[in-house]
Order: structure tokens, then sequence, then C-alpha cells
DNA sequence: CCAGACGTTGTT
DNA sequence: GTCTGG
DNA sequence: CCAGACGTTGTT
DNA sequence: GTCTGG
């Protein structure tokens, strides 16, 4: 599972992980929830959903860039700009079949930058459930590839509504005492891959599995992460 | 994901 | 318990 | 044909 | 938008 994050990584670093055309500044982020805005990575088609061909030519997939949408995900079939339910994760098993997601999976997908994610270990105390928070990042310090799915909603009335999701798949050995899902973390030599709209849906689904647990390291943070109005520097702060 | 709220009426 | 807001 | 659904998680 | 259920 994956439904809190953090991005603190600069500009500059973004641009050169990710390989964007241009460095775009963005706020440091402590606690990014559902239903906020954030950057993601992503190449843009035009309204046929081609590629543009002179791009193309010179950057395999097009260009690379950095914009501003809204997590969870709204299909372009929703009635509401809201989603009805809560659509910030997509499971890899059957994001090339569900209908909210299998033409996002097609032809819109993403890249979510993240410095690190929180998962929430439940357990029993005195008869009352605590939830203890825990940090997971990079031992590298680079930042995570998160894989994404984005879709593009337009109302009646013009308004257009750019959202993503998250996809998840079974978690490895270092997320597994915590969660049985994690985010599907791409390894760097599979973003062009991930991102370039003509990629075949058979070469995609064999990048949605659990990373090597050896990329990450995991440990307990100051529980102020637990409301999602605390987007501050002690959200990441360790506990013994 | 967690925190916090949790109503009714009539009209479009 | 269940839904909404962040 | 039209109407209605379209999701994930965790917990029971 | 597209598929399923009636």
């Amino acid at each position: 599972m994956c439904g809190r994050y953090t991005l603190l990584t600069d500009a500059q670093q973004l641009a050169a992980e990710f390989g964007l055309a241009e460095a775009v500044a963005f706020v440091q982020r402590y606690n990014i929830a559902p239903t906020q805005e954030v950057p993601v990575v992503r190449i843009l088609q035009d309204a046929a959903g081609q590629e543009m061909a002179v791009i193309r030519q010179q950057e395999p997939g097009g260009e690379r860039r950095l914009d501003v949408l809204r997590w969870g995900l709204v299909p372009h079939w929703s009635r509401d700009p809201k989603p009805v339910f809560r659509m910030i994760n997509a499971r890899a098993e059957t994001v090339a079949t569900q209908p909210a997601f299998r033409d996002a999976f097609r032809r819109r997908r993403c890249i979510v930058p993240a410095s690190g994610f929180f998962e929430w270990q439940r357990l029993m105390k005195d008869g009352k459930e605590v939830k203890l928070p825990h940090y997971i990042r990079r031992r590298d310090g680079r930042p995570l590839a998160l894989a994404g799915l984005w879709d593009r909603w337009q109302g009646a009335d013009g308004v257009v509504v750019e959202s993503f999701t998250i996809v998840t798949c079974e978690a490895n050995e270092l997320v597994r005492s915590l969660h049985d899902r994690m985010p599907v973390i791409l390894d760097r030599a599979d973003y062009g891959l991930w991102l370039d709209p003509a990629s075949r849906p058979e070469d995609l689904l064999g990048l949605l599995r659990p990373c090597p647990a050896e990329w990450l390291m995991e440990g307990r943070v100051n529980p102020v992460v637990n409301n999602p109005r605390n987007d501050v520097p002690d959200c990441i702060s360790d506990l013994p």
C-alpha cells in the first residue's frame, strides 16, 4: 500500500534523475496525502494520441516533463471531478483489465517521484489499536520512482482535472512486516520503457513486481506524520 | 494513508 | 460504523 | 435495447 | 468510454 509519502529532492537532482527537459521548481513536502496536487514525471501526447514526431526523433518516447497532478485518479468518463471512490492505488495484478485503469495503463503512464513513503504498523496496546508510522527510503539516497497512471477529466464548463494513481504490488521482505502491499518502485534502466506511450503492455507488466529489499531501508518515525495537516520536518525524524 | 465528522428541508 | 477532507 | 457500474485497503 | 446485467 502507499497512502502517504515525501518529496524533498531539489529540482536539479530530480531533473538529473529522470532526464527532465527542464528543471522545474516545486515545494519540498514532508507529508503528501491523497487529494493533494504534487509533481509527476510524464510524456505528453497530442490530441490525436500520437507522440510528437519531431521530438520523438531526438528523444525516444518524447520529452519528459514534470507536471502537477492531483493524487486520486478521476477517470475521464466520471460524472464528477471528485472520485466517488478513493482511487489512490491501482493493483498491478489487475491494472491492465480494470475499467478505471486499463486506458491509462495503455497510454498514460507516469513516474511519481518520492524521497520516501510511509507505512503504518498496527499494534494492540492495552486493548487499544495503535498506528506506528514507519518511513521507507532508498539506501543509496536517490529518489524513488513510483509507477503511476494518470488521466484527464474535463467538465462541461471546460474545467480540467488531471490526476494520478500509484500502482501497488505485493510487499518485498523489508516491507512485509508492516504490510502485504507496497508501491511498485522502478529501476532506473526501466524509466524509458514505463514512460513511453508506445511500449507494449506485455513488456510493461514485467516491471510491476516488488523491488529488491536490498534497495531499501526502513525505520520508525514521529507519529506527528499521522495527521496530514502536519507537513513538517519532524514527520521523518527517527525514533529509537 | 489517518483524522475527524457524523443534520434537515426543498429546489434545481 | 462509515464517509469526507487533507 | 437501456441502466448502471466502473476501486483499494484492512478488518470481520 | 466501455462493459455487464436485465
